[in-house]
DNA sequence: CCATTTTTGAGGCACGTGCATCATAAATAT
DNA sequence: ATATTTATGATGCACGTGCCTCAAAAATGG
């Protein structure tokens, strides 16, 4: 039995060829009767539209942007890598990916520069920016001109149906289990490193890693958050305090994206050797240090997966298919010197 | 600037669209030389064919069929679930997977069913078999008469270029890391188990294993292979022998995909709650044992990620795009409680 | 009732490719 | 040279859908 087309469409609803494509686009001038005869049939029939041919008559194309922050962040980088190899893979699928740069701490010109997308040009943005109400109202009204808008990494709680990234409470604490577990001392403390503690991301793997810490590892205390805002004078000056002030320290945890330069001042600082260290995300200098032993383990979220989920994503939203695209969630990856 | 059409091709390369065509299509009647221009031409213009006009106008239908092992094995439950989900989600590609059983022992009834196996109503076929001369020769044979074919999780050395499945020598050597560190025992010994080692799977996991064990943990000893050939009784007479004659246990590795059996007689035997003990696949029952702290760490491979790459890696071999889907590595997944 | 508006039908072209047929041109054999 | 084979061109339909136009039918208003 072959797929149901839209001939057949109409002769089930008893109508013309010409009415199922009203309603099946959405085009007004049809009674409401007439519409409900049209679905039931598509329902009985299990009418499904053919999206390539369609995509053909329309000779439609998918142009989707990815909206990143500046930064020369490793992570970053490599998501870059891969949206371009993202672009190669899904050529055959008529998608064409593009990078821009935005200036991820203001929320002003991150909305100007959602408002310059042209419907036409642009299908669809993955927005890899933090929450904020600037943000999410160019995102709605982005939404409303018809064009996709995906929060990409960053997520945006207002529209956590449609997003693409990991559970940061579930990373944190998988980042606890492991400090707890590699270490041998049942006392001691850790030191938690980040770039900045103003982001969702920051604040979730935060929890997830205290209340994990808390409840399995009760002879563990957890330093508060270092912040180095990328400064590295500020990073070496804070983390050479808090080695200090803390002889009894067992491991340490670098919760943002960027692991080089608190680890490498880190491992200047003090002999490093018997700390359990701990960061975020596979990048050149993480696969490096977890081979020669400089991290123990590394919380991660596959680049690539993410870059493919986010374009398979927008192209669901605008192929209409919301639904399906729901069983691609990111793991929270755990990589050890053998599974790289 | 649009995508070349075969038109602009014909029109670049000074020939017919049905030469063009001719060309594009592996026909024969076409003078080497001219064969030649055309191919130049697809070059200079970067021509990619339509692939979803192409099946439009074939009607082109993807049929895959996965062929798995009879067992009733959880983790196999697990990728047959992905199977049907898998089918939903490629519905829109026009493709639909099968599931058919087969006798993984009997090289012969494999072979067998791989030639009665119609390319024009199999479009692909991914095959999880245990290496053997006569399935090997039975898939060249297919390939010969125009069926995608996949080794898909159990591979087979012959193909290795297109394969599903993770890299069991990792896997292994992971699962010794995690005992490794894990364990505060710096000397004892360490339970291997498995349903049998026969298959190429089980012995690179604990090839895997040992290395990692001899070259980082060497006060651990890993005891000889356990075989239960999937008989409770025969399990439980192995294990408990074994249980006494190592008072020293540290650890348990249970290397088969079946995990359930041995784990529950290990915990009836003895109180195994300061053992660590670490199983493949995320199962149902795999996933409780995290939670409720029956395991300490699984090794898995996504049966979702599984599943849909082969669809992706077989579709991509009949629209004839080899080298894409090269990306799609399958990881070896570290489950921990915090992370599952 | 007629005039007007709304709803529906009929039909056709387009998208890019596969596939078929028939005619013509070029190469080769005799 | 002519007959035969081989290579190429010209043309047209098909696939399933989008989108357009024009006419006809049905519903609505007065």
């Amino acid at each position: 039995m072959l797929r149901p087309t839209t001939k057949d469409l109409a002769k089930a609803a008893g109508v013309s060829r010409a009415t199922v494509d009203r309603v099946l686009n959405g085009r007004e001038g049809v009674k409401k009767n007439t519409v409900d005869r049209v679905n039931l049939a598509i329902k009985e029939l299990g009418f499904v539209r053919n999206i390539q041919a369609a995509n053909l008559a329309r000779s439609q194309r998918y142009r989707f942007v990815f909206a990143l922050p500046r930064s020369g962040d490793l992570f970053l980088k490599e998501i870059v890598r891969h949206i371009d190899e993202a672009s190669e893979t899904f050529a055959t699928d008529l998608v064409w990916c593009d990078v821009v740069h935005i200036d991820e701490n203001d929320p002003h010109s991150i909305s100007a520069f959602l408002g310059t997308l042209d419907p036409n040009e642009t299908t669809g943005v993955a927005i890899m920016a933090p929450e904020s109400p600037q943000v999410r109202d160019a995102i709605f009204r982005l939404q409303e001109r018809g064009v996709a808008a995906l929060p990409f990494i960053a997520d945006q709680s207002a529209m956590e149906e449609h997003w693409v990234g990991t559970d940061h409470h579930a990373a944190g604490a998988t980042a606890a289990t492991l400090i707890g577990r590699f270490s041998h001392a049942s006392e001691g403390s850790v030191l938690v490193v980040s770039e900045s503690m103003r982001s969702r991301d920051s604040l979730e793997r935060r929890i997830g890693f205290d209340a994990e810490m808390n409840k399995h590892f009760p002879g563990l205390r957890t330093l508060p958050s270092l912040e180095t805002y990328g400064d590295e004078e500020r990073a070496e000056r804070i983390i050479h305090n808090s080695v200090n002030n803390n002889p009894d320290l067992i491991g340490a945890y670098v919760l943002s994206s960027e692991a080089r330069v608190p680890l490498t001042i880190l491992n200047d600082t003090m002999n490093s050797d018997h700390l359990i260290k701990i960061s975020h995300e596979r990048t050149p200098f993480t696969e490096a240090a977890l081979r020669n032993g400089d991290l123990d383990g590394v919380i991660a979220q596959d680049p690539g997966h993410l870059v493919r989920s986010a374009v398979r994503k927008l192209k669901a939203i605008t192929d209409r298919l919301v639904a399906k695209g729901s069983q691609e969630r990111i793991r929270v990856e755990v990589l050890l010197r053998t599974n790289i």
